[in-house]
DNA sequence: TAGTGGTCTAGACCACCCC
DNA sequence: GGGTGGTCTAGACCACTAA
């Protein structure tokens, strides 16, 4: 059997586990490893490259590639739509709108994703539910500027999450997560005890460098999210 | 100037923002494409797989390459030391171990990571501070049959993290987040009103199929997890 | 400036799996 | 069965950067 650069790359690991190669020991450079693997550069080079993707080694030019001093690996987690998230449990998903307005766009959103000071958004409030209990509220705010055609959306019957990611099939974003004690007006709507603890998801969407959307996700009691790596 | 595989990534993924191959939309075939690119086909190849492996992209054999229905793009976060974190943002980090004791595995941890009923763990809870402030509360949980060398170890100068980090250079990980509420002792060791909403992750490590250690890492009221795709 | 990784090519064989 | 992507090769040139 050759050897593939999935042989190559569990080798190095086996090799980074007994310690034969610590963390920030130089490995030999690629053609040498070649040889001793019996195989081009290149399938070296492509598990290499994949080990760095993993966060297990660094390369560079000239220098070489050593093992990671701290092993800082990178943690993977889809972001799924809540529907998806909700209908892969088995539960029946449902979907409402709460609030809708346009509104000149708040000052802490003018700062927080930078806005022009007459910048229009829409701002929505839905609630997600799996069986019919509470199971995100999602506060989102929509540029008018980037995304004027929301202006005519009611939302009524689709979620801007979904109607979004149609709309705009790529984008980069921001995300970050807290833990938050929930407000009277969280509490009613997710079912939470006054000053219950709430997941709170942020995220900012953008495209080609304009702001596109903001949104702010807070989970039911008890909600986890999950990541490997 | 020739044309790259990087150059290729964004023509693709102009070519779906502009809605020319909407989700869902198969692509043509890697031969086709590397022709009207006039690049070699394995250029077009290496486009295509990272933009899998970015979230964006479904690919079959014989079926060809899709657009993915929905784009539940990969998140990507990095998982420092504790020490790194704090470093990083410019304060002076400080290590405390708290508690430190051997004993059978509780109940619910052999349940969660699946150990034999006669297990011993080495069960440790330490503090991080950032400038002196509580910056995060950790409950370690070693296990001594994957890891003997743990029980020898007093973890007074250096935190379980980091000892492991050395002593374990690579292995799986699971993660989990949640918001809780703090529990009184939790108050106290980071500075909290009683019932905080206060940010947990929780980690388990495996090493060829053995757990190596179980953390539940509670951090300072206020902080926020940070991601990016 | 010399050595290392980054990338590309043209061709090849293979594994998978939808039709 | 046949078409698609998955992978490998042997060679080449290039870009970066540590020494």
């Amino acid at each position: 059997m050759r050897t593939g650069y999935q042989d190559i790359k569990a080798d190095i690991l086996d090799k980074i586990r007994q310690n034969l190669w610590p963390p920030g020991a130089y490995l030999p450079g690629e053609i040498e490893l070649a040889q001793s693997y019996g195989c081009a550069r290149a399938t070296v080079n492509r598990a290499m490259r994949d080990l760095v993707d993993d966060g297990v080694l660094e390369r560079k030019r000239k220098a070489g590639t050593r093992v990671k001093a701290v092993a800082s690996q990178n943690a993977r987690f889809a972001i799924p739509l809540v529907r998806e998230e909700i209908e892969a449990t088995g539960a029946t998903y449902r979907y409402a709108l709460v609030e809708r307005q346009t509104r000149a766009a708040p000052g802490w959103l003018r700062a927080r994703v930078q806005l022009d000071a007459d910048t229009q958004v829409l701002e929505l409030r839905c609630m997600h539910f799996a069986d019919n209990q509470p199971f995100q509220l999602e506060d989102r705010w929509i540029n008018l500027d980037t995304i004027p055609d929301a202006r005519h959306q009611s939302f009524e019957a689709i979620s801007p999450n979904e109607w979004l990611v149609r709309e705009v099939p790529f984008s980069k974003a921001d995300l970050s997560f807290a833990a938050i004690n929930a407000t009277p007006e969280m509490s009613d709507f997710l079912g939470a005890a006054p000053q219950d603890a709430v997941f709170m998801a942020e995220r900012s969407t953008w495209m080609d460098h304009r702001n596109v959307t903001h949104a702010r996700l807070y989970f039911h009691r008890g909600y986890r999210m999950m990541a490997q790596f």
